[in-house]
DNA sequence: TATTGTATATTTGTTTAATATTATGCAATA
DNA sequence: TATTGCATAATATTAAACAAATATACAATA
């Protein structure tokens, strides 16, 4: 049976990333061998992902010469990422899932084999949908057979749990004594909002939107230099990710939130930590509060 | 090929923690039944559990009416439970991975398959534990294939983390509105506490050892009924158990730090949050700082 | 009436073998 | 001299089959 190809999509996001970020021309040389080196893989799989790029039309190969860039790094749409096989943790079997669970038609515990049944889906691939369910904290093994699906995590509070934890590790994470902000990173992070607010909150999907806005978050937090916070938050963020799935998305919130993030990325470059902190924490409160008011959209 | 029997063990540690904290005395009836509701499991598992029990001589059984206990529940010894065979998350191969990684036995890229044949054991271990330590952030996933060990997480700079992040989210999670004591529970710690502090700690093993003084600072963050600080503690406590591996143990410590566990349960007891806040905070840095006095030891 | 004992059914962990994917070494090329 | 192209080797995913553990149903017992 052939097996999802799950590196080859994944390897030419990060190459889409890459050219990006370098703001690499029409024909620039992209070697295999670098970024194979680049992202921890051989040339096999890095050729393949180039030969989807081909697909596309982003770049050109030439034999014995390797793949060029076809066009400026600008003009590769942002909906090119989405033409691209989605990589595994976008399984829709884990949305379909949470949505079968949240409407009541899954019994709180089920076995594997009636999930398998049910969604004719091979054990191999529910078992990692069930595993990321679990690490988000919606699903857990009983310890004999079986699963039990939690309702806590897709319930209206998570929404306020999440974003009171944020408010208490985010801030804290800004005023580590381990903290130390990378200009190039803010800098790229000061383009993203930029592009948001000139209404590219408009026109990529819902699914870069938020990681858009939830990797600022966790850039920042991740300058902490504190591998407990980082991964904290990436966890909240997941979860987030979750719900934001079943909300309706106001992208009018959007200018707001963009000039806050900007306001707070210009406080952490000055090095004004103690008031970065609590901008930050107002600013999070003040999504929060947004979400109580049934105000959908995401920080 | 013999599959290791693992649910029976953790069930047999269940069962003598619930006759614990029952207080039961000799001859209570264990309905088999009864113990298999409350575990989430049927009665077969709980039957070998059981039968395991009888081995040990804490429970004696009699045909057509089940199992009685044997003694009563003051008397079972503390080390009772390490006499059961171990569980999972106890498999010797995790911490031996990290010995070997810390002392430079292994290359920072590995294979599976290396692996398997450096240690001899079947992939489904392996990989269990490999997924273990990748929650604990010491090891990862390559894209392709292989494995990368992080060094990050065994230095000494990740007790500092691991504390400091416990300071940003223990007291907070104290001040949450959702924060609730429970009593029952409350009353349970401080015995534990007493039994610590009267000796008791230097009778049981340090891994129990580090299980209640763990569990002490995981039920308290359990009180603030969000699911994101609970896990949050767990996970670093995860950590904290593979760094205190390392270390030697200096349980005079303890005296003190049972104290301040005590003061810190009447301050949550009366409902002073702000005070117990902060002297959980003061607690947690206490503890940084003695750890970095080179002073070994857990909070 | 609830619990146990026992037989039967179901589920899941494990292993094996097949196969797609990834890694590597070396000659050819720019 | 670094990179590509290609052949070979190593690796890891998958499915299928088997076996052990767990769940369930029902009669027997206290």
């Amino acid at each position: 049976m052939a097996r999802q190809r799950v590196l080859p999509p994944q390897l030419a996001r990060k190459i889409i990333d890459y050219i990006r970020e370098r703001g690499l021309e029409s024909g620039s040389h992209l070697a295999a061998q670098g970024l194979a080196d680049m992202f921890d893989v051989s040339r096999i799989p890095v050729n393949t992902a180039l030969k989807l790029l081909e697909e596309q039309g982003i770049v050109t190969s030439e034999r014995n010469r390797g793949y060029f860039l076809a066009q400026d790094s600008e003009s590769i749409a942002y909906t090119a990422l989405e033409e691209l096989p989605q990589a595994f943790w976008d399984d829709p079997l884990y949305y379909q899932l949470a949505e079968d669970w949240l409407h009541g038609r899954l019994s709180e515990k089920v076995s594997e084999s009636e999930l398998m049944r049910l969604y004719t889906v091979p054990r191999s691939r529910l078992l990692k949908v069930l595993q990321h369910a679990m690490e988000d904290m919606w699903v857990e093994r009983l310890p004999g057979h079986g699963w039990r699906f939690l309702a806590v995590m897709i319930s209206p509070q998570a929404y306020v749990d999440g974003y009171r934890f944020r408010m208490a590790i985010e801030p804290a994470a800004l005023l580590e004594p381990t903290f130390k902000a990378d200009k190039a990173a803010l800098e790229k992070l000061v383009e993203q909002q930029i592009f948001l607010m000139k209404g590219g909150a408009r026109q990529i999907s819902r699914n870069e939107l938020f990681t858009l806005t939830a990797g600022l978050h966790e850039v920042i937090v991740g300058f902490s230099n504190n591998p407990f916070f980082t991964e904290a938050v990436k966890k909240v963020n997941r979860v987030r990710r979750l719900l934001d799935f079943r909300s309706t998305l106001n992208r009018d919130r959007f200018p707001r939130q963009c000039r806050e993030h900007l306001k707070l990325i210009e406080l952490i470059d000055r090095g004004n930590m103690k008031t970065a902190s609590a901008y930050l924490k107002t600013h999070l409160g003040g999504a929060l509060n947004s979400k109580l008011g049934f105000i959908a959209g995401g920080s």
